[in-house]
DNA sequence: TTGTATGCGTTATCAA
DNA sequence: TTGATAACGCATACAA
């Protein structure tokens, strides 16, 4: 009680219940290997001190931290927040904490937080996407840390991942587009640079012309950031185009929005004028006027399995599996068959 | 370069440059404290061995982790998204990385999650909101672990704190909503456990009245998850109660975009037979429509201040002071007079 | 300016 | 079932 105002160590714990430290560490570790009645006293000590193991400690001498880290492109909209925070409560029932930080869609960011996790020993990383340069898989193979790859799918590939297909997804949106009489499609992307899902959700537009014996070449397509503004200035640029599109599909649900927002700005109606498409399905899509027609990704439950194939290769020698997760399209109102 | 496949340690490096390991540690830590040439030297053995230091040794070795905890009770939307991002910037530009984790508004689990991070070395801790048990505080007193308080601000307290003056932001905004002529009004409110933003959110409401001399206590008000869904619950709730009110404030802008889709499935019309109020001003606010009238408050704002405080708090002896952040009120569409 | 040696708090190996 | 004791990888006081 009367004593110093410091963290109590393993050491202390041992004094108060008379016994070593490695016995106070077994208690704690693999209570089975402990009698009954010390472990009753020893655990009285740990209450009574206020004892937390020091996880830097015990993660150099255990070389393990049951620790995952996870790098998204961004926290600031909610299209990772919820696979991440199922992915963390399905790792805490495995015993494993969750590390998150974020890279602005960063390439040299990315870079570095791999860097930053992996010294703070993280026993195996989730990654957002398959392209990042082959020196940082060399890196994390040198430290033998295991990746998993989410939120894309790719048949084919050395990393085991659990996605979904980027490609096919948008692939049969535009086709639904198409089908409705659309001709004069622009697409609002995503950065390209370190993101393939955005290349390849582009692609999955082309490949739909490409199937329907379109020319895929006339496409306008905007990169931007994924920010709503950013959205809204794309839409406007591509709809001052002549002639209009009559449809603009748009790499995920918020530049959809910054579509949506900026066409009530020029008092274009949607989808009278135009129609408009999103990807996603994030609660955003269905509070917009009017609703976003889109692909719905079962975020929660690619996060679950993330973490289960992540914990699978941690804790068993087996060969990770990739895991393709489907998507869904969704139609709602700012979809529809063009003007004439 | 045939070497074995594990991680470099500064011994590796030290041999490698044929220099002792405290001089590479030099080398990392304090440059100008060793001679160019071996600095050369030491820094490409680093780079050919790819080098990177061992968190926990350091941070054990050193009794300093440069980490910053911070515990938010939710990721799932943007509230506290943007003003965490911020504060993570900030505190990167003073050496400092964050580790972030969500309690997803459960007292339990903040506990559990600040023993965590304590155990992970966390040089000091960035929480939200001021109401805990007292034991938690004596914990982290006992630990040496600063702690700052965000997302709230209160004269008169212990803890430093950065943040705003709830009950005084609600009851301007109250304030407004009165003197509009509105005398029913109900409340949607987030659970007060835990929270005292919420519970002095609602006093600013019963501020307001008192000011103007109407009686506080027929105030509904109906306490429940920030989430669209269940705002749109609350609303159905309050509007079933006869007679109506004319005006529902709501405790943030989750719970007012429930509430405005509500009344949408419920044919009333937002403002003209009930208006609504959010707060925070989150993008959300300005997507719905009719778009809200909310407080904002200035997130980044306060998470680069925050950053600030704690450090100095860590880096010099002085006491650290508390920032009461000013918010606005920003009227728009879903506010309006009554009726009749 | 650089090297030597010790300690940080824990787990794990080996004896007892 | 328990206790010594050697790592773990780094920073730092002290010595050279």
């Amino acid at each position: 009680m009367g004593k110093t105002t410091k963290a109590p160590t393993l050491d202390d714990v041992a004094k108060q219940a008379g016994v070593s430290t490695a016995t106070v560490s077994r208690c704690l570790n693999s209570p089975d290997r402990v009698i009954e009645k010390t472990k009753i006293r020893v655990l009285a000590a740990v209450d009574q001190l206020g004892y937390t193991p020091n996880f830097a400690a015990r993660a150099m001498a255990a070389k393990r931290s049951y620790t995952i880290g996870a790098i998204i492109p961004t926290m600031e909209n909610a299209i990772f927040a919820r696979g991440v925070q199922a992915f963390q409560d399905e790792l805490r029932e495995h015993g494993y904490t969750l590390l998150v930080s974020s890279s602005a869609y960063k390439p040299d960011m990315e870079k570095e937080q791999i860097r930053t996790l992996v010294a703070r020993g993280a026993d195996g990383l989730l990654l957002i996407g398959h392209e990042r340069e082959e020196q940082i898989y060399a890196y994390l193979e040198q430290h033998q840390v295991p990746v998993l790859i989410a939120w894309s799918y790719l048949p084919n590939i050395p990393h085991p991942s659990v996605g979904f297909n980027n490609r096919r997804a948008m692939f049969e949106l535009a086709k639904e587009v198409i089908r409705q009489g659309h001709r004069r499609i622009a697409i609002i992307s995503g950065l390209f640079e370190g993101n393939d899902r955005a290349l390849n959700r582009v692609r999955g537009v082309k490949d739909a012309f490409q199937e329907n014996g379109l020319q895929p070449d006339g496409i306008a397509v905007v990169q931007t950031d994924y920010e709503i503004e950013k959205g809204a200035n794309a839409f406007r640029k591509l709809m001052s185009q002549s002639p209009r599109p009559t449809a603009v599909m748009c790499g995920n649900d918020v530049l959809a929005v910054g579509a949506l927002r900026e066409a009530e700005r020029m008092g274009i109606t949607v989808p009278n004028q135009v129609s408009v498409t999103g990807f996603d399905d994030i609660e955003l899509a269905e509070i917009v006027n009017p609703k976003l027609t889109t692909v719905h990704v079962p975020h929660r439950e690619m996060g679950r399995m993330a973490a289960g194939e992540l914990v699978a290769m941690l804790e068993t020698d087996s060969e990770a599996r990739s895991i393709c997760i489907p998507t869904k399209i969704i139609i709602r109102g700012s979809l529809a068959r063009p003007a004439n």
